[in-house]
DNA sequence: TTCAGTGCAAAGACTTTGCACTCAG
DNA sequence: CTGAGTGCAAAGTCTTTGCACTGAA
């Protein structure tokens, strides 16, 4: 994976084998894993992997703005692969997390204006959760 | 509190004293404490509670939808007096969480439609952060 | 009276820390 | 080489569970 490492320099990490796995497992899914989900996926391709490196290194990640972290409330941190700010939705059935996209992101650059000046904050970013049931859930 | 004990005994809830001072408690500030703040605020009134039972009412307070569970990002969860879905700010520097009034809600609201249609969810509450830095943070 | 609620202790889940070893640059 | 990164183990933090006792209705 050429260009991940790249990626990685750039922000000044090294492309260390467990690092790129990681990252890379995070841009392959769109299933907003937990660390323990990551570590357990990638156990098979790097036995001697810890838990401990992948807790490391999603921390990194987030830092440098190459993976976004996401709190779904259930007690565990999920990451995703995409770091740009954008909306998710939870299933309260049967908590899978999924992506929104489409033109809701034009409202909510308003809205961070309005409250930058109500509140007085500067304003770095923002999260929002939508929760209900999913579709399948729903036909339950 | 003759409020609260009915309130609770409308919800099905039996209006213990630990109870009623659990809920006072976070209706009396705007501070979104967490269990142990609560906890320890109510142990010089209260010297047998236990942080099990403030946990189990924080626990129950939010099933019946009298107070609300916050997920602030911090891996603690903070709670709200106020259940009505509202805005919360985050100051990222001293951690602190704020209520936003205003017209923001507006805009949700239509959001939220929009997110139905889309996603094929059905919707059934949200939650909206935004983090920066407090007007005190940024000072420094 | 009677069961929901309480309190104590212990366990559980997720995450972080400490430290010696290793390898990418 | 050399410090950033890794891996193992242990500890930490927040939260939940088990169970006998208690008190609100």
């Amino acid at each position: 994976m050429p260009e991940i490492s790249e990626v990685l320099k750039k922000k000044g990490l090294k492309a260390t084998p467990q690092r790129m796995a990681i990252y890379q497992a995070l841009l392959s899914t769109d299933a907003h894993p937990g660390a323990e989900v990551i570590y357990e996926q990638l156990k098979m391709a790097y036995p001697t992997l810890s838990l401990n490196t992948v807790y490391t290194n999603l921390d990194i990640l987030a830092d440098v703005g190459l993976i976004r972290r996401i709190d779904s409330g259930e007690g565990l941190f999920r990451y995703d692969g995409n770091p740009s700010p954008h909306l998710h939705i939870i299933c309260t059935d049967c908590r899978k997390v999924e992506d929104i996209y489409g033109d809701c992101s034009i409202d909510l650059a308003d809205m961070t204006g309005k409250v930058e000046k109500w509140s007085g904050y500067k304003v770095n970013d923002h999260a929002l959760y939508f929760f209900g049931q999913c579709p399948e859930c729903l036909k339950r």
